[in-house]
DNA sequence: GTCTATAGGCGGATAGAC
DNA sequence: GTCTATCCGCCTATAGAC
């Protein structure tokens, strides 16, 4: 008798829509992981929307997590571990591709009322990478093209399935970011 | 009374699951678009991924033809042309994204069977760039490279929809070629 | 909090009349 | 080639017993 709280249904809800997508990720796709059955579902969370509401506002929290403790590293290493974001999910990324990207994409080709929330996802990114750049005295424009430069080696890696390939790029990102650290 | 053949139905249901997705368009959507019934469209078509075979058959062809044209615009010109996809279908990748990446990652998520049938067409893409970069005296290497940074320039533009920001990143994209091909 | 039962709709797919 | 009618299964969602 497996005991369902809400978080650990977005928990799960969170790797679901991640690796199958929302849309074709069913209620009993969800309830039958958790081991609980889907009439108990509701119990917990109204409509589907809600589940992706909570799914959103857990990876907007985590991601805050992440980006503060990164913070901590200073400035240029922060800007680093986020490019290393790419090398620490590797295989995630390879099978599944950005989740941040992805879901962002997944809802615009839906025209789903949530967009806005998926987008705020890689705002907050945005915004913190032009913080860092500033801070260890970079451009602070910089910080879209390089959250651009990540997700197209998400891309490349999901489309290519090359580890090496993937590797490569990661490493040729972090040399691009000395560059423009360095005031090239 | 609508006249609906193969070709047609293919046409329309490429525009489709680029728009709205493979998964989330039904036969409905189609058929409702093409002014036809359900039960006609399977005189023509027998399952879903039938449909989806004669989209992707229909845009490797069609890629082919675009390459074939570029590649006679000379090495130089053909690489330039390759990366203004970006400009010339610009309103559709910011609402969209890459046709291309997008079929991929999606096909990537549900496991599906075609799977290496849309990643044939990104390697399409792939294998013209690392020609035409030999012919422009460039390294082979780089057309995989090449090819990551135009998705990542489509999926910043579908992520942050700024147009001003996507034409930017482009005009990065020309510097760099340029840069690259003239030995750095 | 958990379950079963069930409603109502839409999905893909089929049969057969015109 | 086009249609209507229909099947079956899965979907979200609800009601109500335990």
């Amino acid at each position: 008798m497996p005991v369902a709280t809400p978080e650990k249904i977005a928990e799960l809800a969170d790797r679901l829509f991640y690796e199958r997508g929302f849309a074709t990720t069913s209620f009993a796709d969800i309830a039958g992981a958790l081991g609980i059955s889907r009439g108990n579902f509701y119990h917990h969370f109204k409509t589907k929307d809600a589940i992706l509401d909570a799914v959103m506002a857990r990876r907007l929290e985590q991601r805050k997590l992440w980006l503060a403790e990164w913070a901590a590293l200073g400035p240029r290493a922060a800007l680093h571990r986020f490019i290393d974001i790419l090398t620490v999910n590797e295989a995630k990324i390879m099978a599944h591709g950005c989740p941040v990207g992805g879901l962002c994409q997944e809802l615009a080709r839906l025209n789903h009322a949530a967009q806005p929330g998926a987008q705020a996802i890689a705002g907050l990114f945005i915004d913190w990478l032009a913080a860092q750049l500033v801070l260890a005295g970079g451009r602070e424009e910089l910080a879209r093209h390089l959250f651009g430069r990540a997700q197209g080696v998400a891309a490349l890696a999901n489309i290519t399935g090359d580890k090496a390939l993937m590797q490569a790029e990661v490493k040729a990102l972090h040399l691009w970011l000395d560059e423009v650290l360095n005031g090239e």
